[in-house]
DNA sequence: TTGTATGCGTTATCAC
DNA sequence: GTGATAACGCATACAA
């Protein structure tokens, strides 16, 4: 206890003191208040400077009822998708003036409903979620809501009636244009991997597969269609259960790119030749399916595009006070790139 | 203005008015202190449950002058080294307790510079930091901690003496593991691709590689030796230079995975076969590196144990508050995966 | 074991 | 334009 070396934080109080001014005028001048001379503001910074002054936002926003922070909820940062649409978050939220507190759920329900009390607890200014696979009740977000404080759910949202706004990609057309692309390159038997249909995700992109396959009249097989929790060793053992009969497909959708990897490398093992007898077309574009060997089509979504309308969303809700629950519903676009696995 | 819809948060006012007691009582209860009847403590829990209670961070930081906070400064969250690590780093920071504010400084020297001020305002108990590339200068860590804020450099550190504690991967051990792997299986042109040397990193893989072929008394091509930023266009052109001129290397060390792709990819290419003609090794054991074909030898970093490790090292120091200034260093190891590149 | 009173650093509401 | 002062919600020293 002896060799306490903490300099104190200073404050508006030294700085006041220093000056001989108040604190009030300090707190004016440092917040670019009109009603202050432009002497004086001057002043003020550079004292500010240098006691290297630097404002308490606990303080502030204490005071202020605003914390110029926004609360982030994502399953995992490393997915490809959600590293890029939070990059793009970030950045544009700076440009607002606004900080990020980015926070993973690591796709636990329980996790997330803590998450959702510690950003409350941090009263932060709104959050940005995208909810775990197996969120279907979205009450620990309401006391947020119901506090004012806007909610945007993306990319994975509730399906039923929300107050918060949504913003989703086009997962149906996605799951739309990768089943009939495969049928329009001739693919007749085509199985399909899907995710847990407690997602909305996976329910499109599985109802756009449907719905292709029908306007082409072609017949699904059941025993091809799966819905699993997306990961590589799931994938695999699908694989093996589909290639273990004697009638095989000669196309596979899968709903994400790591199990088009998967099938891919099983494919590859078994010396079942891509594109020709068996083509493949994944879902994110995650850079990977681009350096695989054949790489593999896959469905753009546009990450940097979906933060950025977030955060107009965002900034819109966060203007206009009036808190006139405007919900709002907006889908993103999606788009179909192709690669030599097709 | 006229449907303001917001509920007012309710506070330890409102507990303690609902069951006549004391504010302070409601706090002690909170706060599982010892000096409260457990009789009191259920019904203070149960009265919070019931009015919606949270505690509002700001003002319980501003009066306890901590916040249960870390903040976090990365070049980018996409890296897959950093994803990791950072994972590992929030998993165990909230087992004891705390929060995490995840921040990108993108590479630029000037936001990162902006996000520490942030977080000296938003005043984190602790701040952990890999800084950008071209980081010379860590003065505006300083003022952290001056004010006895612990700050730990992880991955990307000062390369000068600070005062703050230092987590780095064995680099100098990695580059000299990945080049005698290489002079182990034959090769005896090698070539190498560096980061820029004002990072630790690229220096210290830079001295592995060089100490290894000075070991094996293996000739160094300075032609063949670049200093770039590691970026996947920047390795191509480096690998086009390369193989112009008549005399070709049998092998490329590349101090990232994505130059040891865009090698592989480029090798592709223009026929050179992998590893027949040219062996490669890239490093971080970025996942991509597996599903590569073939697939690429690197080296695996552990980001997992390095964010454990530096959990354990901030808990040590948020522990004693002996501000001992007991500045550690500490070095985690490496490990050569090889793989089919080589 | 509980209550009273004070202050954390800032901003907002008055006055001047 | 500037100053005095209260208040934000909570935790703690001190009193009871």
């Amino acid at each position: 206890m002896s060799s306490e070396k903490k300099t104190q934080d200073s404050t508006i109080l030294d700085i006041a003191e220093a000056l001989k001014l108040s604190p009030a005028t300090i707190s004016r001048a440092l917040n670019n208040h009109p009603y202050v001379k432009e002497k004086t503001k001057d002043k003020v910074l550079a004292m500010a400077a240098e006691l290297g002054y630097r404002r308490n936002l606990m303080a502030s926003s204490l005071r202020s009822n605003k914390t110029n922070t926004i609360g982030l909820i994502v399953p995992r940062i490393s997915m490809f998708f959600h590293a890029e649409a939070i990059t793009a978050i970030q950045n544009h939220l700076h440009e607002h003036g606004y900080n990020l507190i980015i926070c993973q759920s690591n796709d636990s329900v329980a996790m997330e409903k803590q998450l959702a009390g510690i950003l409350y607890s941090s009263r932060v200014d709104a959050v940005i979620a995208a909810s775990t696979l197996y969120t279907t009740d979205f009450n620990h977000f309401d006391q947020l809501l119901e506090n004012g404080t806007p909610v945007i759910f993306y990319d994975r949202v509730p399906m039923s009636n929300t107050k918060a706004t949504v913003i989703k990609g086009d997962d149906s057309r996605g799951g739309y244009l990768a089943t009939s692309h495969l049928i329009e390159t001739g693919c007749k038997r085509i199985a399909h991997i899907s995710g847990p249909l407690t997602c909305n995700l996976y329910r499109d992109r599985s109802s756009g597969f449907f719905k292709a396959m029908q306007q082409y009249n072609i017949p699904v097989n059941e025993d091809w269609i799966f819905y699993q929790e997306l990961t590589y060793e799931n994938a695999r053992q699908a694989m093996r259960k589909i290639f273990e009969s004697s009638e095989v497909p000669d196309a596979i959708f899968t709903d994400n790119d790591t199990s088009a990897i998967a099938a891919l490398e099983f494919a590859k093992e078994v010396g079942i030749s891509v594109p020709d007898e068996l083509k493949i077309v994944g879902y994110s574009n995650d850079p990977r399916t681009s350096i695989m060997t054949p790489s593999i089509t896959s469905i753009e979504q546009f990450p940097g595009l979906v933060g950025k309308r977030i955060v107009e969303v965002l900034m819109d809700l966060l203007k206009d006070n009036t808190s006139d629950v405007k919900t709002q519903s907006i889908i993103t676009p999606v788009q179909l790139i192709r690669r030599m696995s097709t």
